[in-house]
DNA sequence: GTGATGTTTGACATTGATGTCAAATATGAA
DNA sequence: TTCATATTTGACATCAATGTCAAACATCAC
């Protein structure tokens, strides 16, 4: 059992990600985050560094599978139908039953973020990002006449993008996924009564 | 400097909630929570037991302090004027300097959520209760006229509850209140547009 | 003043977590 | 087959935090 890597590095970064992601940074011990990987202590030391390390792993992968489905979302060519797709990637995130209530990077810049400038620095470049994709969409959507010429679309955007971190929080918080749904009807509102024909019946 | 209560209970209750706030649960000693109050160690536990029962104290104190101020907000007659009081109060508590970045509730559900159901029922119940409140002023905005027959209020309350929540993710991670205003300026349009004439120019 | 009460204070025991290290050992190359 | 390399494994040192305790002592009531 020894001389090469005897762990899959994704199914352990995997069991690290959601061990961090169910209890958060502090009270995750590297025991806890050892026996959810099915590996030894000194293994992830070895092959790690140290704590703070995994922490950037799995966020770097959480990033990489929710960040980008929840982007990709947002190239529908129709705004309203970008935006649903946006909350649905979401949801289909919470509603995964083997994922943990709530967002990694909220929860890990919630906890962290007075103390160690470098995580935060982590999720705000994935906010960013969202951010510009929703800013995009949003631009798209202008040009194409489906929103008005005047429309503040960053604001828009970080409107959306806070929104949908709401949605973290209030399913972490009522364990339920209806008030993250009822979110998402409301917001969509947002672009949707200002654009199409009012559906007041 | 014995015999008697040498600390203002106040005083210290407000270092220790401002502590946990900025630094998290876990991750703030009592240690950190006695230099910042002013006082030994042994005195804290003396007076209040352990660490929980101090953030439980403190999450007392800023429900009683925050909670209430953004629900008397929703007092008031006219719902777009309630909801603009509900979100400025929000952004009173992040303008003041001396406040940490974020929102103490949220923060303590995002890292404990998973470990402490006790201190997840604390957040939930003060959540709840600010539902009740926005949805009330919303259905006696249904009443009154101001809202169509068939608003969903509760729907809705939980939509302006959770974005509210994430006004306080937006700026724990930007450290800035221009986006937390973004969204108050386009949370608002939900109500705004569906019931006034659309503001088209 | 005197005793009872309750607070302060610092020391202490305990626990638990992090990170290190050296020995054991399996694999791959020569 | 043999050596070099890299990983595993468990033990270990260190450190830090929590919570307890007893002694010292100031205040209040009588």
């Amino acid at each position: 059992m020894a001389g090469v890597r005897q762990f899959d590095e994704d199914q352990v970064l995997d069991a690290v990600m959601h061990a961090f992601w169910a209890k958060g940074y502090a009270d995750t011990t590297m025991a806890e985050l050892a026996a959810a990987a099915g590996v030894q202590r000194g293994s992830l030391y070895h092959a790690y560094g140290d704590k703070e390390a995994l922490l950037l792993r799995a966020l770097d992968r959480y990033g990489k599978q929710y960040g980008t489905a929840a982007r990709r979302a947002l190239a529908a060519p129709d705004p309203q139908r970008a935006l649903e797709g946006f909350f649905e990637s979401h949801l289909a995130r919470m509603a995964e039953p083997a994922n943990p209530a709530g967002c990694l990077m909220c929860q890990t810049a919630m906890e962290c973020g007075d103390r160690d400038p470098t995580l935060t620095a982590v999720v705000r470049k994935q906010f960013l990002c969202t951010e510009a994709a929703l800013k995009e969409m949003l631009d798209r959507a202008v040009a194409g006449g489906s929103l008005p010429e005047d429309t503040d679309t960053r604001g828009l955007a970080r409107f959306f993008l806070g929104v949908s971190r709401g949605m973290a929080v209030m399913h972490r918080v009522y364990g339920d996924l209806a008030p993250v749904q009822d979110m998402a009807r409301s917001a969509l509102k947002v672009i949707g009564t200002s654009t199409g024909p009012a559906d007041s019946g």
